[in-house]
DNA sequence: TGCTGTTTTGCAGACATTGCAATATTACAC
DNA sequence: GTGTAATATTGCAATGTCTGCAAAACAGCA
């Protein structure tokens, strides 16, 4: 969905050429200045013309690449559910929600500042909400892909329901830098957990 | 939070004045075009502007009322945990869970134009995100108030994120004009027994 | 009727976001 | 190298949401 046509050169195991490359540091110099800026001044106080500033781009170019600020900082891939991410989903011996944490789990398999916007997210519990809207946005990719296991679309939803619940509370729960995929299928345990203790 | 000042002849049971008739007369309104105006038109191709045309009120006096677009339409209560809710929760014997489905629940038993507002949300989905985005500014809310009665922060955290998801799950279920707490306990069930089969 | 507190409104302005057209830059063929 | 097509960056104008502020309209009450 990257408003920026993608180079040919980017999928294949070839060396990406100078424009692709300038693109990923475009990228990237936004997504660095908007994660700097937002962690010093807040959020609400940092405006795109800010980091468009400190990334040397204009509004305009900042827009080509993101659709948000807050997508800027979070850096969600719009497509996550990759073509090997689904292989492996539907290769994957245990059970379907088991499987989907996995794949949940992959959106931020990035792991160099994702200890910096957890951190970032702890501080200020603003960004918990736009971050939540666009994991939801993310759902019916989720559902889609675990309709693909399931018997039913009532069970997919379920499963995707159960994972994106532990997904809500691995971003409320503080520090923990194990990988996300990792929290995820322990915050479900946890959850099954639950039933054998708060319900009736 | 309403940024129009209670009147204090709305709390007793004393008849409200002129002045507190207005003011509901007011907020009702700005709801009810809302809602019409969104429901034909959709929720991007309606703006602000002409909602306050059609409830007859300044565009300033709109946010006067509400905090967003998607507040007027929805209208969630800003304090879903009135006290004699917490009392009921307090006192409710079954499990947590259980007695947190009633409280969520409870903040749409209003129910003139619920089931317009489920049909709405079905109409256009683009209308998931906000709405889930405005029940997650208030999960503090109900965490804290779990807290009051569970064992543990993380028990408390585990048992919102639970109905939280359930919440999830009723937002996209078609049809079904049941009572929000009744369906969010039926989910609830439903992701129990979905522990017995998907996972492992 | 006149005083007081509340609500409504208009206005100006900040900020996010989009469409469009001009410009600059890269890739590639000759 | 030069030229051309493709693509990226930018500027500009416009729309829409939302806020602060001060004036005007209005209800409650003496």
């Amino acid at each position: 969905m990257s408003t920026v046509a993608d180079d040919r050169l980017a999928e294949p195991g070839l060396e990406p050429g100078l424009r692709e490359r300038k693109k990923q540091q475009t990228r990237s110099a936004i997504h660095e200045a908007a994660l700097q800026l937002i962690d010093e001044r807040g959020p609400e106080a940092t405006t795109v013309d800010q980091i468009c500033q400190a990334a040397d781009v204009s509004s305009r170019t900042f827009f080509n690449y993101f659709p948000s600020k807050a997508a800027a900082l979070l850096q969600l891939p719009e497509t996550p559910v990759t073509p090997e991410a689904r292989e492996r989903f539907l290769a994957a011996s245990g059970g379907l929600v088991w499987a989907l944490c996995d794949v949940v789990g992959g959106i931020s398999e990035i792991g160099p500042d994702r200890i910096r916007l957890k951190k970032l997210l702890s501080r200020h519990p603003e960004l918990v909400s736009p971050a939540s809207s666009m994991m939801l946005e993310l759902r019916t990719q989720f559902v889609a892909l675990a309709a693909e296991r399931a018997s039913s679309q009532e069970q997919a939803e379920l499963a995707v329901a159960l994972v994106m619940a532990a997904f809500g509370c691995t971003i409320h729960d503080e520090g923990r830098d194990a990988p996300l995929a990792a929290r995820l299928r322990n915050t479900v345990e946890q959850l099954h957990g639950a039933f054998d203790e708060q319900l009736v």
